[in-house]
DNA sequence: GCAAGGATATCG
DNA sequence: GATATCCTTGCA
């Protein structure tokens, strides 16, 4: 329900910005591959991979609306807590802040949508397309619900005019986006 | 408001 | 090899 779109070394939000790298290498291969790289050191990042063969180019998705499979998602958002905690058991206060965690804001950032799905950077190269893949794309629909535009978030380094391109994508009216309080209303 | 956390790209 | 920075999150 909210992806951003990063395309070409033009880009300087993109990671392809320094030209192509071992880190980026993905994002200049065949689209429908996953490009999932590590940020701010703990968290990791699904991408899309979009274009043809030889221009960089990837959709990050910044959040889901969870359907199903909700105690996998849960459960791997403890993992994730239990992995920053370094420790085999979660805290009586870790397990209250789970489980306070509405459905709907169960995959509501970037790094939540990892967590929640149990991705990480060895699902680089995952072909998303194929149907045989454990972490895969398939069919489905946004049912007539409305699609706003919006500035990327995040990227105030890479200056203008990227940071006002309106390359974010959003189903205006879901309750699972990314930010502290969009689920009730935010500013979106 | 800010610390945590580790890889990355770049500079010396 | 050292360092500044990062497409974030959940705390105080």
């Amino acid at each position: 329900v909210e992806v951003e779109a990063y395309i070409g070394e033009d880009d300087r939000a993109s990671h392809a910005r320094f030209g192509r790298t071992d880190r980026n290498a993905v994002m200049y291969g065949p689209p429908g591959m996953a490009y999932v790289y590590l940020v701010y050191g703990m968290h990791d990042c699904l991408n899309v991979v979009t274009e043809p063969t030889g221009r960089p180019a990837a959709v990050l998705v910044r959040a889901l609306e969870p359907l199903e499979g909700l105690s996998a998602m849960r459960a791997g958002r403890a993992d994730h807590v239990r992995r920053s905690r370094r420790s085999a058991n979660l805290t009586a206060r870790d397990r209250e802040r789970l489980a306070a965690v509405p459905d709907d804001r169960l995959a509501s950032g970037p790094g939540l949508v990892a967590a929640a799905m149990g991705i990480d950077r060895r699902a680089t190269g995952t072909d998303l397309l194929d149907p045989g893949s454990d972490l895969r794309i398939e069919a489905g629909s946004r049912a007539g619900r409305s699609v706003a535009a919006t500035p990327r978030l995040g990227i105030g380094y890479a200056g203008e005019p990227w940071v006002s391109r309106p390359w974010r994508l959003i189903l205006a009216d879901s309750p699972s986006l990314s930010g502290p309080s969009r689920g009730r209303g935010g500013r979106d």
